[in-house]
DNA sequence: GAAACAGGTTACAACATTGTTACAAAAGAA
DNA sequence: TTCTTTTGTAACAATGTTGTAACCTGTTTC
């Protein structure tokens, strides 16, 4: 009784030691996943498996550059995204997704499927 | 061609005007998943089948009150929870998730794994 | 020479969101 | 009688976020 009960104690501080850093890891992720605009820009980049233009998502999610240069800086900086910029006239900028970020392709296409249902249903 | 462009042009059209509606609906719910600490909550409500009371939610979550209830307000606004208080003493409120939001649970599963993979494999 | 293009950045005012604190209600325990 | 409990709500100051407008690069077109 007592034992189990300290067990229980001691098993729950070693989770919240273990994951303090993870933790913070996790509340760093999901924040940045429920950034305005966040999760539209990873469905329409996981649309296509093609690099996107700066201009295309702008178009595609609807949103102020300022938003989407905010959100894909964002990205790159937690390597969901790569950047890279052509020498053209004007100026060419493409992204790609990395592999980590494919990795969420599933869950972000069920989840889009979800809202999709649930807002036609809603009419 | 000039036929095919015209057709895709009237089908863009026809999509932007059908989609009018549909697209608020869907921007809302997003806006509703994008909230801070919502897709934690409906998470964790999501790992347990059973009812949930406030006080279980919050600490799971680890937020204030304010933000829990505003959460649970707009979850229930939105016919995601369903709210059932008892008239006990002190009193006692569970939470429950509706079908539609059960619905969601795969996609949440999933993006969650991939979250906690990251998190892990960056420390 | 001026405009236009893509892809941004910066500053800033307006707006949205957060946590804190105080409060409430109802009844049983000390 | 006062304390405790659960489940919130109201007000508010602090903080965070957004879009807008202006500006920038560098080359080509009018």
């Amino acid at each position: 009784m007592i034992l189990s009960h300290l067990m229980s104690q001691v098993q729950s501080q070693r989770m919240q030691s273990m994951c303090e850093s993870a933790r913070s890891h996790v509340d760093e992720l999901l924040v940045l996943l429920s950034k305005s605009k966040m999760l539209s820009i990873l469905y329409v980049m996981n649309c296509d498996p093609d690099p996107m233009r700066f201009s295309e998502i702008k178009k595609r999610v609807d949103s102020s550059s300022t938003t989407v240069a905010r959100r894909l800086g964002e990205l790159e900086a937690h390597g969901l995204v790569t950047r890279t910029a052509y020498a053209t006239v004007p100026a060419t900028v493409e992204y790609t997704l990395t592999r980590d970020a494919i990795a969420l392709q599933p869950s972000l296409e069920s989840m889009f499927e979800w809202v999709l249902n649930r807002a036609d249903s809603s009419l």
